[in-house]
DNA sequence: TATGAATGAGGTTTCATTCAT
DNA sequence: TATGAATGAAACCTCATTCAT
């Protein structure tokens, strides 16, 4: 159960250089997912990668350049999942509840990326902004829809989204187990004003597991029929 | 507006090797609050404290036991003053909204500190335990008292600690006023089962200001009536 | 305002080898005469240049063998227009005062080149070589007329080498004005022995002004008149 | 014939730190002497030193801090030693004559130095001010005493340096011998307007030699009475 | 020829820690 | 206790150079 080198499989069928890149960058979502963004050197990243230290200057230009772009992948990609994922739920009670659910799911899959993910919500300000739009539509939809009694600005969201990176960091530390998710979504709803009895029926309704991944089929030969959708 | 200084205001009466340790302690703390625990080097902690960077280990071991040390000094201190502050309340759930209030107060009255002490929650599990124990005990006074519907466990605690960290954070970065406690009081009474009229009420309630301080022997002209003080 | 990538127009007719190497040459003169020999690297010359850093090895060994092309170059450049310019002109004291001016003039004419040979004069010996043998040829020349009462030596020729650069530099960080090569030319007449009088009148004489240049095929519209070239 | 150790020397009755200062500084002075100011490690000056590469950062902010303090040192030392000796010189054509050439044998006489003062003279422009003071006072005092005709202004004393300054430079590369000092000054005084015969007369003249030294005798135990001169 | 990724030695600098005073 | 100079490992980064394409 080694790393899953999530970065290299996605570069697989690109140029040489596209490839070293992502080494460099699987290299770094594990220690930094062990280690933080600090406790790594840069000579460790490149010794992990299996290249001279040079090579890492090549691609980046310090750790601050490494961590911010591994960062802003992982969100992305985490955040792109969760919302395919979701695309055709409507109530936002039910959404509400599942993205908190999906996103430990995925975050949880997959655990260096979910640690890496972690810590770069509390070093990157800008990682938080790329993430809180989506929780934000949803909430406003919520309130919309009268599913709400509270006030949907950026208190609410920094409290709400607290709760779902406490039940995550748990999971990843082990302290937790895979209920977590609907525990905090649980949790969420009744403080959003949800009665407990539909809050408990929503948050553990039964849910197929997601596993985060990255487009992985061969890309530069082309697939010539674009598939409904090309991931599981 | 300067730092208060309160660890050498402590020791101002003990002999002189305590009072060189308290004003590492000082320094550190401020350091650490604005820096984080890794950037300080030792020897700026030493310089701030205006004495030689030698000196440093002849009072701790490193950095990680300085930083131990303060932050264990500095969550006892602000657990025990916020109890003492409470100690005539009997009903959880004015006590749970009371603790997320004046614990923000407190923690919000003297950055450095609270900076410091959010800092040292994450990076310090030791800390947690202690803050935890009181909180627990108030959850499960209130679930006893049949005031909250929700499961009191680890995972609760976890979580209802998060919100009220979070708004320490807002308040202490700025991004959120004074009205921050009652905000999240609110919320956590709404999530513990506390009917939103009654969330509403006690969360808002208004409470008399509260200062962090470290009480010792009588201040500067020395106000009588204070009594001698808990501490050596 | 630009560079006037002398070396390239130089090579405009040559072949594509040549025509890359003129362009790296053009570079090393840009960044050489700016932050002098040790300063840029090769990467740093390639990418002026516009080219892959691996293609510099193609046409040079290392940094000092470019530095060499480079300054050689120059140094005889500028010596053959120097030379070219005076052909008519007999008598050693006109001579002599007319090549310091004309020197200056000419290296000055052309920043980049002026600052490079400046600079390369105390890189590199053998560029000096080939600037005195001519600066020999007319101190002898004057001693054989009579015009000067000094030994002529290496020790004259360096000094004397040595005022005409110290004046080519004032001009080149615009310290001093036009004015220098005549200031320069008359102290070193004094200084050879011509009479006050003699020396300030053949020094500041009107000049025609000369530019650098590195003749070659027809310029843009092609002045008809001037012959082909002296070179391929 | 080995390294003079002049700054160790002269920090030997001082406190350690003092004196490890100085050992770096005369490292320093060696290898700036024989490849200039940019090629030296900070490692390379620290291990000539005997000491450990970090120890050099206890006592110089960098290489170009160490560069500075050495060379102001050695400037100051050349420029008072030359003042002393001229003290009692009052004819300003004596004196010009007798600054070079003194100069030129100071500077000389202790290798490194000299070598360090000039590649100092180019690269720090500080250095240069410190002292064209001195040259200044005496071309204006010949200029008042009616001995030069030439105008005395930055143009001057630039080139009557770089005079002095290649005359120096050729007897330390081993171009020229001892007689540098008289001829430099010979072609310098009829630069000025000084007759040829006064000029070969004053600058031929017998002069005892000079040697370069610094304070060495004890310091902090103090002599008490303070002989009329401590150097030879 | 031209490319540019990869290399690794070597430079600069910081810093926790020791130790003689 | 307090000092602060000295240490050396280890971080960061640059760069000349090679080499497969």
């Amino acid at each position: 159960m080694g790393p899953t080198r999530l970065f290299t499989n996605e570069a697989r069928n690109l140029g040489k250089s596209a490839r070293t890149r992502a080494r460099l960058m699987d290299a770094a979502v594990e220690l930094f997912a062990r280690d933080g963004f600090e406790a790594p050197s840069v000579n460790e990243i490149a010794r992990l990668a299996d290249m001279a230290n040079g090579t890492f200057y090549v691609h980046f230009r310090d750790k601050q350049d490494i961590a911010l772009a591994v960062t802003v992948s992982i969100a992305q990609e985490l955040v792109r999942q969760l919302d395919e994922a979701m695309a055709d739920v409507d109530d936002a009670v039910e959404r509400v509840a599942m993205a908190t659910r999906r996103f430990i799911d995925l975050a949880t899959s997959e655990a260096d990326w979910g640690n890496a993910f972690f810590r770069a919500i509390w070093a990157f300000r800008d990682v938080r902004g790329n993430v809180i739009t989506y929780l934000r539509a949803d909430l406003e939809r919520g309130a919309r829809q009268g599913a709400f009694t509270v006030e949907v600005d950026d208190f609410l969201i920094d409290t709400f989204a607290s709760m779902t990176m406490t039940a995550l960091f748990g999971v990843l530390s082990g302290d937790f187990g895979g209920e977590a998710g609907s525990r905090v979504a649980e949790l969420q709803l009744r403080m959003l004003g949800v009665p407990a009895g539909r809050a408990k029926t929503v948050a553990w309704r039964k849910l197929p597991n997601l596993r985060l991944t990255i487009a992985t089929l061969p890309r530069d030969p082309a697939p010539r029929v674009r598939k409904p959708s090309p991931r599981a």
